[in-house]
RNA sequence: GGUUCCGUAGCUCAGCUGGAUAGAGCAACAGCCUUCUAAGCUGUAGGUCCCGCGUUCGAAUCGCGGCGGAAUCACCA
């Protein structure tokens, strides 16, 4: 079936040259919905058409929805207002489209192995716990994931683990000196999160000891680094390097606890990967490029040894590319680990998700890689997101200012099933169902409240008055899943043939909408924006609520009309699950 | 100081590839359950779209200049 906007193109073209015996320029063209204040369904602006017919908007909008009505079938009727020529659409045409839908399996979705699009998301650090600020990180790292892979693109999720360096020593160091051998087991502490607490407990030890040489009247900068914990810690870090046997023992069975609990809260979460990359097993490359940099000329290799990227000309300052002692920094490793994964997979996008305090990195890194030679560095894309800010500012894992991501989704399960237990229409469910309707709705209200933000932006989290159940949000959209699955439960099995059927108006209103889902799709999808698709969501679901208040489904007039409702009601169904799904949010059948 | 991003109702956010009288939710107030799930629906109230200039038939949207906020500019990652 050809697309509506697709049709109206070609008739304002073809008018051009009947009419004014001009070409029209599609720039000039613009069709958009018509605003609700107004009747019809789509709109011509007309004002970029004046210069073409040389007479008022009035005139030309009037001429050009007479042509249209008589060529086209589709449009049923127009009227102008000043320069907005507004179409009705043919009931026939919704109609049409209506019984097209049940002919295809997976409506929104585009199918088929297209090129590959690389996500690298999550990328956490291995000694703490993941917090709210990953949570953002996950969920638009598989949401975007989602989103790709329904717009036709082969999709390969990859997580980039932070596993070593000076933050893991500390956490190390910690639970040497005040761990009394605790594990998980021995505690019954997640393992994350029990990494998570010794790395606090250095910064608190480390604070005590700086100030405690202050007071014996040492420099601050001097006793930050004389510290005999820093020292220590400095001293697992070379250790480590160079291979030591009780240190690597150590870090494998710390980051193995860590392991678990992430493992856990990913789960939990209902993220995953396709791929998991270690740092420790990457941060050396990249050094090779870099210095074959050097021999061709593009880096540059001061006395002392270390390698520089010069950035001026882009306007830009010159970049540490290798330190003086020959080791990597990251940026070595980043323009390593794209180099390895275009040699490997030649990927046709590599997103990287990462909080928009990078975006000097990212954009270094482009042009660093540009440089070197690397044409493929255009097809790097960083998904850049804002950070979530608490009323108290910002989040400190070291000072434990943060919002814990399992105490979180824990806490949303929980006032979710608070919430449910006092509306009570759960009554026969087993526990198990229960729990799990819960855990549905409590982490459908966290996500949608995430993810309907526009990536970009800066977002504020009080987790005090938590996130709401009503209005704008996950629940409120299963919610209406959930009654629509009760109609059709109720109606039993139908015949999937459209009746022919005068609709009325918000049964229209509601069809264009269900039209418009797949290019919804491919919006979030070129935009990156999951946001596109709540939004949509959350525009269909209010407008289907206000249809089941003003007419009933299963007691319509007539017969067709019910099975209108009822097929229609199906469909917009179908998209919230699979848009939901997009959002990696699970619905209920019933809540 | 340089660079990037943000600034829309009391609060949280849509709208931004220029288009008609700027929209939701929350909070407040007033209604709607004997009828398909009231986690719903309806209504009232709430605006200098940060400010100024410019481009344009037309600017919340584009450009420039301010103001305010965030991030970043390490031989950290």
């Amino acid at each position: 079936m050809q697309r509506i906007a697709d049709i109206i193109t070609k008739e304002i073209k073809a008018a051009g040259n009947k009419l004014w015996e001009v070409e029209i320029d599609n720039k000039q063209i613009q069709i958009q919905k018509t605003r609700k204040e107004f009747s019809g369904d789509l709109t011509i602006v007309v004002f970029p058409l004046v210069r073409y017919a040389k007479s008022s908007p009035e005139d030309t909008a009037s001429a050009l929805g007479n042509f249209i009505k008589e060529h086209c079938v589709e449009i049923h009727d127009y009227n102008v207002i000043k320069g907005f020529l507004n179409l009705e659409i043919s009931k026939e045409y919704w109609l049409d489209f209506l019984s097209g839908l049940n002919d295809i399996a997976d409506y929104g979705v585009t199918r088929g192995n297209g090129p590959l699009d690389m996500v690298e998301y999550s990328s956490p650090n291995t000694n703490k716990p993941l917090h709210l600020g990953h949570i953002r990180n996950n969920l638009l790292g598989f949401s975007i994931s989602q989103i790709l892979e329904a717009a036709g693109k082969t999709v390969k999720k990859v997580n980039l683990v932070n596993d070593r360096g000076i933050h893991i020593c500390k956490s190390m160091i910690a639970w040497q000196k005040f761990g009394n051998n605790e594990t998980p087991e021995s505690t019954g502490i997640k393992g994350d999160h029990l990494v998570g607490k010794y790395y606090v407990k250095f910064d608190q030890e480390y604070k005590k000891e700086i100030a405690a040489l202050q007071e014996k009247g040492e420099e601050k900068k001097l006793a930050e680094n004389n510290a005999s914990l820093m020292i220590e810690a400095r001293e697992m870090l070379r250790k480590w390097e160079a291979g030591d046997k009780e240190v690597r023992s150590l870090w494998k069975t710390m980051n193995s606890w860590v392991y678990t609990g992430f493992d856990e809260t990913y789960e939990q979460m209902g993220v995953s990967f396709d791929k998991i990359y270690y740092e420790s097993e990457t941060y050396k490359l990249g050094k090779e490029i870099v210095l074959k940099g050097v021999d061709d000329g593009i880096l540059i290799k001061e006395d002392d040894g270390s390698i520089w990227a010069d950035l001026t000309q882009n306007k830009l300052d010159k970049k540490l590319l290798l330190r003086s002692d020959g080791t990597s920094v990251y940026m070595t490793q980043d323009v390593g680990t794209a180099h390895q994964r275009f040699a490997e997979s030649g990927f046709d996008k590599l997103i990287y998700v990462v909080g928009n305090e990078q975006n000097y990195h990212f954009q270094v890194l482009k042009i660093v890689l540009k440089n070197l030679g690397f044409n493929w560095s255009d097809k790097l894309h960083h998904l850049s997101y804002g950070m979530v800010e608490l009323p108290e500012g910002k989040m400190k894992s070291r000072e434990g200012t943060v919002v814990d991501a399992d105490d979180l989704m824990d806490e949303m399960i929980e006032t979710a099933k608070s919430m449910s237990d006092e509306l009570g229409k759960l009554g026969n469910y087993s526990e198990e169902e229960k729990n799990n309707i819960y855990r549905q709705v409590g982490l459908g209200a966290l996500k949608y409240f995430i993810l309907k933000v526009d990536p970009k932006k800066n977002m504020m989290f009080d987790p005090k008055e938590s996130i709401d159940f009503n209005g704008n949000t996950g629940p409120f959209i299963q919610y209406t899943y959930a009654r629509i699955q009760s109609v059709l439960t109720k109606a039993g099995d139908v015949s999937s043939i459209v009746p022919e059927i005068e609709m009325n108006e918000k049964e229209v209103e509601l069809a264009k909408l269900v039209y418009e889902f797949p290019d919804i799709v491919s919006d979030a999808a070129e935009s990156y924006n999951p946001a596109i698709i709540a939004n949509y969501l959350y525009e269909l679901t209010k407008e289907f609520n206000q249809f089941y208040h003003d007419f009933s489904i299963l007691n319509a007039e007539t017969e067709t009309s019910k099975l209108f409702r009822i097929q229609l009601a199906g469909n917009v169904g179908k998209i919230i699950f699979k848009g939901m799904s997009l959002l990696g949010i699970e619905v209920p059948e019933r809540m």
